[in-house]
RNA sequence: GGGUAGGUUGAGCAGGUGGUGAGCUCCGCUGACUGUAGAUCAGCCGUCUUCGACUGUGGGGGUUCGAUUCCCUCCCUGCCCA
């Protein structure tokens, strides 16, 4: 039976860094690749068209937060959630693993599953394997998670292990579960920054079934360098998996290519849209805070190097009015940027690992981005 | 002109009838944000040499060891009467 989704890469000499192709049911992916992030059916303040004129390939969607509200069953009777929402590019759902985590103070974890209070009404609600496969089938996304268990990598290993261990045990669990054919699974990755452990895991679960292998539980708190060192042993233990390869949760701009030369192939995180939200853009020039009060005179637009439609037509000043008036627009026109400056840079590394610029690109961003990547190491490749 | 209620740090307030008024909310200034309970959160927001100290309750004067508080007077604002 053919797969639903078919992954094509080759090596770049940059590191592990591929150069790759992902079709999908709904449209084919270059990578490295970065997916915003649509919790609720939206990528926050933008609609589909801003999305496509942002150039993104595919979103991310949320089984929890869907499940909850409206419902899957309703977003499936009204014809999927492609449909519902109006975009009809690739989709990848997470599987509320990471709701697990993020609102591990409303639940509780057993073997089976996990039952916790709805942040919206405080019902009770039961998760598990079965029903995070069940809920993302009923979606139709393109791409569906494995329901897993990350816990804070810095405590104790015994809790790190098991929440590893479980995992492993419901990625089975969700094979098993998995039944529709014009959709992939991809099993995660656990084992917090311990070496040996992501080792193993990696051997449980690239040993399954998956049409994809995800790289969970980082960036929830440790530091820039047991990432790094982490993703350094996944790709070693990796290296010969055809598979695609998705880092989950990351990044900033100085993050992809810590990634992206450990072999990363898909991104989804959530720091574009939020920070634009909060003033922060993302910049030819590093990071800006719009909300400073030096941007109330300035009439450049907030990057000149870019071309989206805030960009194109409106001023620094303008921006900083907006968000001191609170005014909506000031959300769109933020997170329309951040989207398409996530989406440029996305496309410049793809180009520049082609054409021997990689290491340049590298440095430049880096620098751009002096202290979100001060603690990051020093590249790992030069320009051949 | 008479009466009455007021005047607190940019704004709006709280409090205070002789011995700690720098407390709150806005506004403002910064910072954070990594598989979105986040258009959110945190710090600062009188001055200084900032783990502390000083100044500050409309102006002036008085009583008192000590006054935001009591007394006198002036100014300003709202309302009522003339």
């Amino acid at each position: 039976m053919a797969r639903p989704i078919a992954f094509t890469a080759r090596p770049t000499g940059v590191g592990r860094a591929r150069i790759g192709s992902l079709s999908t049911p709904h449209g084919t992916i270059a990578t490295p690749q970065f997916m915003p992030v649509g919790t609720q059916a939206t990528v926050k303040s933008l609609t589909p068209g801003d999305l496509r004129a942002a150039e993104v390939q595919v979103i991310l969607a949320n089984t929890y937060h869907l499940s909850l509200r409206p419902g899957h069953e309703r977003i499936a009777r009204l014809g999927g959630l492609h449909r519902f929402m109006g975009w009809d590019g690739p989709i990848l759902t997470d599987s509320g693993g990471f709701q697990v985590f993020s609102l591990a103070h409303l639940g509780r974890v057993d073997e089976d599953g996990v039952t916790f209070a709805s942040h919206l009404d405080g019902s009770s609600q039961r998760l598990t394997p079965e029903r995070a496969i069940e809920i993302q089938e009923a979606l139709g996304s393109d791409i569906a998670m494995a329901f897993d268990q990350l816990v804070d990598a810095t405590r104790r290993a015994a809790e790190v292990e098991d929440a590893m261990a479980r995992t492993h045990r419901w990625a089975e669990r969700c094979l098993a579960a998995h039944t529709r054919q014009d959709q992939a699974l991809f099993g995660i990755v656990q084992g917090g920054v311990d070496a040996g452990l992501r080792r193993e895991s990696v051997a449980a679960i690239a040993g399954l079934g998956f049409d994809g292998i995800a790289i969970g539980g980082l960036s929830v708190g440790e530091t820039k360098a047991q990432m790094t060192s982490t993703l350094d042993v996944v790709a070693d233990a990796l290296a010969d998996d055809p598979r695609v390869r998705y880092l989950m949760g990351v990044g900033s701009p100085p993050d992809f290519f810590v990634a992206v030369e450990r072999g990363i192939d898909l991104f989804d995180c959530v720091l574009p849209t939020r920070v634009a939200r909060n003033g922060q853009l993302w910049t030819s020039e590093g990071k800006l805070n719009l909300r400073n009060a030096r941007f109330l005179d300035d009439p450049a637009p907030p990057d000149p190097a870019c071309l989206c439609e805030t960009c194109r037509n409106h001023s620094r000043a303008y921006l900083a009015h907006l968000f001191r008036a609170e005014e909506l627009l000031a959300y769109r026109l933020s997170s329309l940027h951040n989207v398409t400056y996530t989406q440029d840079l996305m496309r410049r590394i793809r180009a520049a690992l082609d054409d021997g610029s990689y290491g340049t690109l590298r440095e430049a961003v880096t620098a751009q981005y002096g202290s979100a990547g001060a603690r990051i190491d020093k590249p790992a490749v030069t320009d051949r």
